[in-house]
DNA sequence: TGGTAATATTTTAAGTTTGAAATTTTAGAC
DNA sequence: GTCTAAAATTTCAAACTTAAAATATTACCA
């Protein structure tokens, strides 16, 4: 490390712990809000989200790559959304093997109304953010996901 | 909702993910480095990294509130540290029930060096960034920060 | 065709985290 | 002084997560 060198190390590191804080508080809040308001949890919402966006469904691998989580808790969870009526496994035609995972048409509607006041939410803790200031930090993300998810490559 | 504002929380639910995103992204980065080199977790830097913040110790309660995880988690947390010669509880005068955690020497050393690898790490994930960029996303981050404890403080 | 490797998922065991109960000690009211 | 409420910590049970083992199926090559 050099003289020169250090001070931009030294406010990489602060803000790194600013974006770290920001993003935890926000988090606990939707969690908070999950848990109080619609009696269910983050992961089980992230799921929905993800169903909700494939609507012909995704194979269990691929809702835990893209989710990022162990193929064993995508199970789990799938589990007892389809307990609960809100997802369904269907058959792969031509692969014994797969499954696809669905939202019913009660999970549809019941994720409609979940993301509807998850973006309430959202609305009101980046209140104090202007369309200009949204475009500046999306750009300034992007150039950080890119390092990060070229380490990620890296190391996997 | 209204047909003007509708835009401006689509954007931000956009940038709320793509921020959870990159912080999830570094954050993995980080756990992978300490697991893989380091043969520890984030948890246990974490609590090294306040005891480091506090010479003098911080009660285990105080951690707790400190890092915003139960005391359940850090009894266990500081055990292990202990154990290990990282750490070490001090009793507090006057009050038998509380117990003060620091740091041993050992633990500081320890910390040190971790540190020190740490700052490296987040040095190269934040490359991209100048220090115009990182001013700015500083000040953006501490708006919505404002706004997320606040939340924070009504919900408790 | 047979056999081996690869793929998809579930099951299992171990480790984390939490919230609440239990334990011990302190503070304050009367 | 005694009693009760509050405070600090630990213990405990439940929920969640992961990595790896187990199971079932498919793909491919020889």
């Amino acid at each position: 490390m050099t003289a020169v060198s250090e001070p931009l190390s030294k406010a990489r590191l602060r803000v790194w712990l600013k974006l770290l804080k920001t993003s935890n508080g926000i988090e606990a809040e939707i969690r908070r809000n999950l848990r109080d308001r619609h009696n269910t949890t983050l992961p089980r919402f992230d799921v929905m989200s993800a169903l909700a966006r494939f609507p012909e469904g995704l194979k269990m691998s691929d809702l835990s790559t893209y989710l990022k989580v162990s193929n064993g808790n995508v199970t789990g969870i799938v589990d007892k959304l389809t307990e609960e009526g809100m997802a369904q496994r269907v058959a792969v035609p031509g692969d014994k093997r797969a499954q696809v995972a669905r939202l019913t048409e009660k999970g549809k509607t019941e994720f409609e109304n979940l993301a509807s006041h998850h973006e309430n939410w959202i609305d009101t803790l980046l209140d104090g953010l202007s369309l200009e200031d949204l475009e500046t930090l999306s750009d300034t993300l992007e150039r950080v996901l890119a390092q990060s998810t070229e380490k990620e490559r890296a190391d996997a």
